[in-house]
DNA sequence: TTTGGCACTCGATGACCGAGAGTGCTAATC
DNA sequence: GATTAGCACTCTCGGTCATCGAGTGCCAAA
């Protein structure tokens, strides 16, 4: 959208204001509060253009103009400018991240925490997508007679295990045969390339147990190995939202936690929204108001970025809040969350 | 406490006509909706006489009757008489849980969903109290050079793990020696009894590597023995509890999902019931309104009980719940949900 | 011990009013 | 042609006030 400097100001003016404080803004403190060297008559002008090109909006007649999601779409397309935090909560963010110790998934959960604390909304995190990380080994491990842990390492220097049941049986020494015979077979495949009939061909005829409880022994791998992609998704801290004046109506604050509390509706979005921005890889998904999709986030902005893990493996991290937010500075604080996130799971790694 | 029998039949009628409906109860509604038969006036003696007796409490001057926390205290305890759940609402349960299909983990989250989904509150369950359960088998898994899975199976069917670092150099035929050799030494340990001098004293001497390497390694296995006891409280369906009027009020709303966010604090407090009514077991545990000692609870009850696994582990599951709740009933979703787990869990377990 | 009656209390509801902030439009000005 | 001063108009918000109704406590009579 093409706008003319001056608007572009006064739009840029108006989010400001609105966001910080929560009320429609008027012509004539557009002119107290920033240096406009205008009368208010001619910013009225200005802001009836805005509001005819849909990039602002009247709650009512006598009020002041609100941005519509078009309006800070705009904004934060082609008018913000995204800032560096200052040094005090660079060092709160990096130390918070550091004392969250342990595996992986408690990485990602602190980083959660501190991304959700220091911005007031709530955060959100997506599991690694291991579709493309590769297997490098399988074990399977006798449990006691019937039960079996299988687990799985990934490229990405991920452990997945599950627990399955296997027949009564089957003995230590024939479950290690299976489990090196699938391990030799399939390591190095792809995740998604997985399939059933891979891992059953690898014992073609190759041991002394009747087929049909090797099948069951086979399919309990693959569900094993198949599980380890699951996409999960955390949110945390939802109850921040409740002291946010946007929702301190009971009716949107019930919506809204209801649809949080339905965390496989916002996956399934996620993924739906990778799928569309691809190209973006890296870099931001943002979505406002409207443009989402998901029932009861009419107020709300989604931001995410990725975190990587080793071998092009990534997940998502990011915040759910109001879309009267202030961009640029939570885009700078998922940001280096984001960077702290990655240099802790390199360390973990080694 | 010694009631007669019409101060009883009094606080019954006044407890369920609240917990109904909401409102203080007056002397003339009451005699509307029960059949007492005697007028209002005598009524109005007997609830001073309640409320003198501290079971009752008036939200002001020209208002009907609430019951007090002492009241619904009286109330649970000599009053109520717990009814079964319609058939339709067992079948809804057990169906549901059934349908939680996978490991325990998932069994125990798909009741607790199941049991916020019908009592409309929060459920509250908390992992398997493993402290008295004793290690079956240890073994330690090569994942890479320096990346080891130390997999704890417990007597309860429990498998726990966790991935450890190693020093770099240590072989993979030496690992196995040394799980071996610290599996013979505390197999058949209760866990709480294992400390990390039981670990250390079953490697003296019997390997070539430099004991300062050994302890470290100890040391991971010894962390992940112990990390198999850590206590996982998961509560589920908060946004449940904005619907209810208890909680119409955006302070009260607040206040209480932010304690809730806590559960590092409930999960505190339950350990300290527990110690505290010892001798309860395998019943249930209430504390209602300010019996609740966290802060933030005041209009809340807990409900919780316990679920069995086998060789006597217990974990707990219930309900937070407004103290105004439907008590009887909601003990009978919690009992048949209990039940039914108890179920599922005996036949994951074979 | 129970009851009818009565004065009193207090919160909830709704009407009303004025203040304040903001707008759109028009006509004059640069 | 853009800008501005001025003005009539609109709409929300907060406060006041009166009324209503449910409920109480207490007293005197049954």
């Amino acid at each position: 959208m093409d706008l003319d400097p001056r608007k572009k100001e006064v739009l840029h003016a108006i989010v400001d204001d609105y966001v910080s404080t929560f009320e429609p803004v008027g012509s004539k403190s557009l002119i107290e509060r920033h240096g406009f060297d205008v009368s208010s008559a001619t910013l009225r002008n200005e802001m009836a253009d805005l509001e005819h090109m849909g990039l602002l909006e009247k709650p009512h007649t006598s009020a002041g103009r609100i941005p519509s999601d078009k309006g800070y779409r705009e904004y934060v397309d082609s008018l913000m400018k995204v800032e560096p935090l200052s040094p005090d909560e660079q060092t709160k963010i990096s130390e918070n991240i550091k004392s969250s110790v342990g595996e992986l998934k408690d990485l990602i959960k602190g980083a959660a925490d501190t991304l959700s604390q220091a911005t007031g909304f709530v955060s959100l995190t997506c599991s690694p997508r291991l579709k493309k990380s590769y297997l490098t080994q399988l074990k399977i491990l006798m449990i006691e007679p019937g039960k079996a842990l299988v687990v799985v390492v990934l490229s990405a220097g991920v452990v997945k295990d599950k627990l399955v049941r296997i027949p009564n049986f089957i003995t230590d020494k024939q479950i290690f045969d299976i489990s090196n015979a699938i391990e030799k077979n399939i390591t190095g495949k792809p995740l998604d390339e997985i399939t059933l009939i891979t891992v059953s061909s690898a014992l073609k005829g190759g041991t002394d147990i009747p087929d049909s409880l090797l099948n069951q022994v086979l399919y309990e791998a693959y569900a094993a190995i198949k599980q380890a992609d699951r996409m999960d998704v955390y949110l945390e801290g939802e109850h921040r939202m409740l002291s946010l004046p946007d929702f301190s109506s009971m009716g949107r604050a019930t919506q809204l936690l209801g649809s949080l509390a339905d965390d496989g509706m916002v996956a399934g979005y996620l993924n739906e929204m990778e799928a569309q921005d691809k190209s973006n890889q890296d870099s931001y998904m943002i979505r406002i108001g409207q443009e989402i999709t998901l029932e009861g986030f009419d107020d709300c902005s989604f931001i995410t970025t990725t975190y990587n893990m080793a071998d092009g493996v990534q997940g998502n991290i990011g915040v759910i809040g109001p879309k009267r937010m202030e961009y640029s500075k939570v885009i700078s604080q998922i940001d280096f969350v984001k960077k702290n996130l990655d240099e802790q799971i390199k360390i973990i790694n080694e």
